[in-house]
DNA sequence: GTTCTTGAATTACAGGTGTAATCCTGAAAG
DNA sequence: CTTTCAGGATTACACCTGTAATTCAAGAAC
């Protein structure tokens, strides 16, 4: 019954991001979000806006001669997807061999283990489905 | 110095896969490797096995009138490289919020709680850089 | 009213990708 | 020897991507 949910290509979630971040936004919104982030020309922030409108992933109504933006899909579960495809992809779709990949480079933050106890901490109290 | 990295696609990570699991393997041999686990045609994975070698990710020698294949690039560091760019493009490179959406969501293991354990143990011996 | 400007729509264009089919060559089978 | 077959090499082909430029139309500026 649900259409599947948009592919969304890697300079399309930089445009994805900077929408979700305002909530809504004007193309010169996004562009102006995007300088500084990227070196995108304005026309190709543009085309990326228009390939997600194509895609479902946003919706637009007209304010004046312009449109503004905004969000169809759910940011977090959008997310989620991504993710889980990611794991798929590259470990099998087991979070532990990417997290002990990813630590065993030092490449994390004290922040990133706050996280991880909070997580630790929560699994005790309502434990994840076995092995 | 040291040339880029190859990209490797969707379908060529199961390729990658299945060479890094045998350490090397025939033409033939991924291709029965990969029965079942996707519905590609061996003309499909010889394809892909070509594109892999073109793009440097995998070598050959020859053996009778076979390849025998065999990884060019580190699994470990392909695989870190691979979730720091997938880090970048959804979650800004930070790896704190992929965990709060992967544990909101349940989708982890037993297995995974006990290596997440594991690492906050060692980050405590052992500290990530502040903040 | 005529021109300039600005947005959206259309078009561009060279790779990359998924997914094979066809071609060519040398070894295997007869 | 001749035919067959299997493997690598070449070709196919539509769609996706990154990255814009060009076109068109309606307001904004004279």
């Amino acid at each position: 019954m649900s259409a599947e949910p948009p592919r969304i290509s890697d300079a399309e979630w930089t445009v994805m991001r900077a929408i979700w971040s305002r909530g809504e936004a004007s193309a010169t919104e996004v562009v102006e979000t995007l300088e500084g982030q990227t070196s995108w020309s304005p026309r190709t922030v543009r085309t990326l806006l228009g390939r997600l409108v194509k895609k479902g992933a946003l919706g637009f109504r007209e304010q004046g001669r312009e449109y503004v933006y905004q969000s169809l899909i759910d940011e977090r579960s959008t997310e989620l997807e991504a993710s889980r495809s990611f794991l798929n992809r590259v470990f099998d779709g087991k979070l532990a061999p990417f997290l002990a990949t990813f630590v065993e480079s030092g490449n994390y933050s004290a922040d990133d283990i706050a996280a991880l106890k909070r997580i630790v901490e929560e699994s005790e109290s309502n434990p994840p489905y076995a092995s």
